[in-house]
DNA sequence: CCATTATGTATCAAATAATGGGATTTATGT
DNA sequence: ACATAAATCCCATTATTTGATACATAATGG
C-alpha cells in the first residue's frame, strides 16, 4: 500500500492542495516516479491500483514520462522502471550540494581566528557571485557592497583570480574573448598577459592575493575548494584593510586560508 | 542558451505536443529539472530568460517542485539548485536498472555451454516473476509456461527457494504467514519445516535444486544474483528433463551455474 | 475453445487546473 | 531616499487535463 503518496493523488484533494501553490499533474507524475522507485516490477495494472488515478490518466501520465525519458517499460514482462536518465540528474546534485553548507563550519573557524570580512563565491558564467559571507567584527573594516548573490568581476578580485587559475583552458579562452579590462584602481591588472602571467602564479602557489586592484585600500587573499575530480568548485577569501596589513598578518593569512582550503576541500568529497 | 528544450517549452508548440500523448505541464517541470541539472546557480530570472516560460508560470512550477521535494532554493543567493530527493530516486534506478540487460550476456553464455532452458526472475511479492528465458535446443526440453512477465511459487522452484534463502528474516516470516503448501509432485515440500531446512542447506552451498518439486519430471538447479551490498536481487536456473540428468552432468550443471552467478553478480555492481 | 481478465489506444465532452496578464509587494542599488 | 528590478500574489480566461466509454489485442484459465 502506498501511504503519503496517496494524499498527493487523490483528485478531489482540493482543500489540501488549492492552499498550497502546488500543480497537481506534476505532482501526480512525480508521484509515479516515486512510486517506481520504491516498488519495483510494477505493471500498468498494479500502478492502477496503486495510485487511485484513473485508468486512462494513469497511462497518459506513464507514457508521458516515458516520451521524456525518465522511465521506461519492458515489453516482455509489461514492467515500468526509472530509466537511467535519473542518474544523468543525480550526478548533477551531487556537485551542486550546498557548497554553502559544507564550507559554512570551515568558514566561521577561520572567521573565529581571523576576525576580517570573509566571502564564499561561485563561477557565474563571467563573473563570480556571492555565496556567502561573514563580517570582520573590527571598527575599520571591508564592508563591501557583497551581499550574497550579487556579482563582481574575475580578473580584478582574489576569488575571481582563483576561479580563473581553476578554469578548463577552453573556458579560460572563452572569458578572454569576452573581458574588458576596466582599471577599478590603479593595481588593476590590464590585460591578458598580466593576468595570465599573475594566474601562472597563483596555480603554482594555491591562493590568490588581490593587492588593492579591486577597491583601493583594500588587500585580500583567497584560495580554491576543490572537488574530488580536481575541479574548482568555488573559492573563498578574507578581506582587510590595506593599513593593516604586516608581513607578520599576511603569513598567519596565508597559512590559515591554505589550511581551510584544504579542509573544505576534503569535506566536500563527502 | 538551451537547445533541445525549447522544443518542449514553447507554449505554442501545439502542432508538436498534440501529435504525441503527452503532457506538457509534465514536461515543462522536469525540463526545469533538466535545465538545474545542467546549469548551476540559476536564478529565478535566468531561468525565465531561459525557458521562455511566462514569469508567473515559472514561479509557480519552481514553486511546485520546492513543494515537492525535488528542487531547493537558497534563500540568500537565490540560486535554484536540484535537492537530494533525486538521488533518492537515482538509488532505486541503479538497482532497477536491467538485471535482464547485465545478466543476458552471461545467460546467453550459459545457454551456449549447455543447452538447456534457463530462467531468470525475480521477486513480486509472494512470488517470483520471469524477465527472460532462454530455450533448449534438444528435442526433448523443458518448455515452461513461463513466458516473460508470467508468475510461479517460490517454495516449489528453484528459483523461488533461492530468492527465499535471500530473503531477509522478516520478510521470509512474512512470507510463511501467506503461503499455502500445494503438493504439486509427490516431491514438493509439504510445510515451513520442510522449507526452512532446504533453504538453510541452500544458504550454506549457494545454489538450489528443484528435485520434481513443481513439475514431474524437470529437475533444476538455480543460483542468485547478488548485489553490491549482498542482497539477492534476481536468480536464475537452468531446466532440464530428469531423464537426462546424470552425476557428471549433475556436477557439471552446478559448477556452470555457480560460476555465472558469481559473474552476473560481480557485473551487477557496475 | 470460448469466456474472462489485463493491457494499451483512441475519442471526446466536461470541468478543473494551468495559464499569463497585471497589480502588489519586496528587494536592490544609486 | 528614490528609482528600478525582482519576486509574489491575484484572478478571469481558456486550454489542458481529466475520466468515462469504447475498442483492439493479447494473455489466462477453465
Amino acid at each position: 500500500m502506498v501511504f503519503s503518496l496517496f494524499v498527493l493523488f487523490l483528485p478531489e484533494s482540493t482543500d489540501i492542495l488549492s492552499l498550497m501553490d502546488t500543480a497537481q499533474t506534476v505532482a501526480r507524475a512525480l508521484g509515479l516516479l516515486e512510486l517506481l522507485g520504491k516498488h519495483k516490477n510494477l505493471t500498468a495494472g498494479r500502478i492502477i491500483e496503486m495510485t487511485d488515478i484513473h485508468r486512462s490518466t494513469t497511462y497518459r501520465l506513464l507514457s508521458t514520462l516515458i516520451t521524456l525519458g525518465y522511465i521506461r517499460k519492458d515489453e516482455d514482462s509489461g514492467f515500468y522502471s526509472l530509466s537511467p536518465k535519473i542518474l544523468t540528474l543525480a550526478s548533477s546534485v551531487r556537485e551542486t550540494r550546498d557548497i554553502k553548507e559544507i564550507a559554512g563550519p570551515y568558514i566561521d573557524d577561520l572567521h573565529k581566528t581571523i576576525q576580517e570580512t570573509i566571502h564564499l563565491a561561485v563561477l557565474d558564467n563571467d563573473e563570480l557571485v556571492y555565496l556567502d559571507k561573514r563580517e570582520s567584527t573590527k571598527n575599520l573594516r571591508v564592508v563591501m557592497s557583497s551581499k550574497a548573490g550579487s556579482h563582481a568581476p574575475l580578473y580584478c578580485t582574489g576569488i575571481g583570480k582563483v576561479l580563473l587559475a581553476g578554469m578548463a583552458e577552453e573556458q579560460f579562452r572563452d572569458y578572454l574573448k569576452t573581458v574588458r579590462f576596466i582599471s577599478y584602481t590603479e593595481h588593476t591588472l590590464r590585460d591578458a598577459s598580466e593576468l595570465i602571467t599573475e594566474l601562472d602564479d597563483i596555480k603554482f602557489r594555491g591562493f590568490a592575493e588581490d593587492r588593492e586592484e579591486h577597491e583601493d585600500g583594500v588587500y585580500c587573499v583567497a584560495a580554491p575548494v576543490i572537488d574530488t575530480e580536481g575541479q574548482t568548485i568555488a573559492a573563498f577569501s578574507v578581506s582587510l584593510p590595506s593599513v593593516r596589513k604586516s608581513d607578520k598578518l599576511k603569513a598567519e593569512l596565508i597559512e590559515n586560508v591554505k589550511t581551510a582550503s584544504r579542509k573544505i576541500s576534503a569535506a566536500i568529497g563527502l
